[in-house]
DNA sequence: GGGGCGAGTGTAAGCGCTTGCACGGCCATC
DNA sequence: GATGGCCGTGCAAGCGCTTACACTCGCCCC
């Protein structure tokens, strides 16, 4: 296209046509255009039909950039989530999108593959775009960030998470506290030798949790917590097997594996499978998310179902209404429920004790 | 945050710091400013410290809208995706993304929920936001979208589908000839009674041509192509159990299930399993795409392996040789290759012919 | 019959940025 | 010791749009 420049402007006409050449084509000022295609109400008419004739003929479409310096809104929200990859954030974001879209607000989507400084470089980026309110995964990041917004006014909302306080309101469930009532499940059909398969907890604050919600319950239930034996791996099926590989390798192999979420549990489940380890027979897993898969997998997945698109709606109305001027919100907290299925059963009878 | 709207203006300074706060900060130019930032190679050093002491200083963050129109280029690329809850699309997609981010373009991404309508106002979107080139799935669609990109001069490629000629250049596979080849595996395996499982074909190309591939295979072997009993269904593990048990119930029920892709197999699997059907000693399920879900079901499924990430980044090569001025490039053929697992066995021995 | 008013439209001032052009100073060259 | 060239910088003209403000009608009311 940039070869030379003249012959393919010319086939396209000079580029894009602008709302001069719709309002010179309908004979009226640029301001009656704009008018007629923001508030046609204030628009007589017969007017209104020439400048739609025009723009049909013409194809105009609005040039967003323009639009948003003029106005000085873009009715536009990012969100920005750790990977597209992992399918609890894309029915989460779906449904926040389509809570939004009802408001009148467009989204847009930045993956940050669970990395701060990609992170805070879509959040710039977002912002540069025009974002006039931001969607974040968890409460870990640099304050700088959270100052960052502040400053500029922009409201944010962190969801995947739920803290009664914090720099950002949060909407989302207590992970630390449902995973403690997961693993509290696990102690009390027997178990006493627990392990866990984390995402790796690092920049993490929801994995965290979750592995603290099992040693809670531990010690809940006279347990040394620090006898939990967790290995943490990068998201994936694959990883998932190979860390219950490496688990079940031990001297003194668990009775129950605790996973951070389903993907790393159907790996182990996988796993098993390919070691001809009986589940639940020999040993217990456990997933967390409530993804399709889990109902899939043989034997079904004992998980924690979390209500992703409840999630993303009240996420989308909660920045909704801090974006159109209410007052910051409280946290809300949302529940997100155990399923049992058959992945869970006793230990062993022959199993020692921990 | 914006209670009263006046003390927080104070507090921020009256909105986001512009290019000429910047300048003034430093004591140069707003050009000066804006060479820094751009190329910054053509800027004495201790100028440009001024200029980034300044801007750090400040947060600024250079305004997205304003800079596109100034400099008439956005780098940006937008795609537009059925939907982000399909793992397939998710996985290409960000394999186009990293693609596109190693040539210095960013990647906008939209989802039109298979609906024609919507999918023509993403277009609209993303060009008003500036997209520099396209990315689309599949060939169906009005002409008149593809129209308006030409008068733009706006280069798009098509993906998930392979086409040698088309009004749209397209970097994908074939997908009759795959779906020919898995059904003639199946065929070869002594089935004769065979059904399909479809996702909607009215607006999808794709899913069409699977199901025209089906019928070729019957047809080489001899086989009525008429007689293949096929349900269409939304994408989603519970509709593909449902269709699942309702070609079961048929008077002669099939012995292969041939799926349009892997959740509707692992639906059909889920169903089978609760009817206490065996799979695959009373009847076969195959599926499409091969998703981490294929390897982790029970049986594991016999699927078509499509090649999502090569695809993503070959689709960016093709793009943005477009956009930089290159020729229209001819189609992209990929290969993508059948995964034989568990869930694809022989009939059972007292199966009745077709 | 004149004044007031509201509806419909036009004029023009920016929004924040890039970039062609001009300019001043410095060094190397003849 | 001029002359030319280059480097670093500033000036200012837009990019395409929205929106205050001003203006012109035509109508209603007194």
């Amino acid at each position: 296209m940039e070869e030379d420049g003249k012959g393919q402007a010319a086939d396209r006409g000079e580029g894009a046509p602008t709302l001069e050449d719709v309002a010179r084509r309908a004979g009226v000022s640029t301001a009656t255009v704009s008018r007629a295609l923001n508030t046609p109400e204030r628009v007589a008419p017969p007017t209104r039909e020439k400048v739609d004739a025009a723009v049909r003929a013409l194809g105009y479409v609005p040039n967003f950039g323009a639009r948003a310096m003029a106005a000085r809104r873009t009715n536009t929200i990012g969100a920005i989530i750790p990977t597209m990859e992992n399918a609890i954030f894309a029915r989460g974001i779906q449904a926040f999108q389509e809570a939004l879209q009802a408001e009148g607000y467009t989204l847009l989507v930045a993956s940050s593959l669970y990395d701060p400084a990609v992170e805070e470089a879509e959040v710039r980026a977002l912002v540069a775009r025009g974002a006039e309110g931001l969607l974040l995964i968890g409460h870990d990041r640099d304050p700088a960030i959270t100052r960052f917004l502040a400053a500029r006014g922009i409201p944010a909302v962190v969801t995947w998470t739920w803290q009664a306080d914090g720099p950002v309101p949060s909407v989302g469930f207590d992970n630390r506290a449902t995973m403690q009532e997961m693993a509290g499940q696990v102690i009390a059909m027997g178990h006493r030798r627990l392990a866990a398969i984390s995402a790796p907890t690092a920049a993490n604050d929801r994995a965290r949790a979750r592995v603290e919600g099992i040693r809670a319950a531990m010690a809940a239930a006279g347990l040394d917590p620090a006898a939990l034996d967790v290995v943490e791996t990068p998201y994936g099926i694959d990883t998932g097997a190979a860390a219950f590989a490496r688990l079940m390798s031990r001297q003194h192999p668990p009775t129950a594996v605790i996973c951070g979420n389903d993907v790393l549990a159907a790996g182990a489940l996988r796993a098993a499978h390919e070691m001809g380890i009986d589940v639940p027979g020999r040993v217990s897993v456990t997933g967390f998310d409530d993804i399709d898969l889990a109902e899939v997998v043989r034997p079904a997945l004992t998980t924690v179902h979390v209500p992703h698109r409840k999630m993303g709606r009240a996420a989308a109305a909660a920045l909704v209404a801090m974006i159109r001027g209410g007052p910051t919100p409280a946290s809300t907290r949302l529940v997100a429920e155990i399923r049992l299925r058959a992945s869970l059963a006793p230990p062993p009878a022959d199993a020692p004790p921990g």
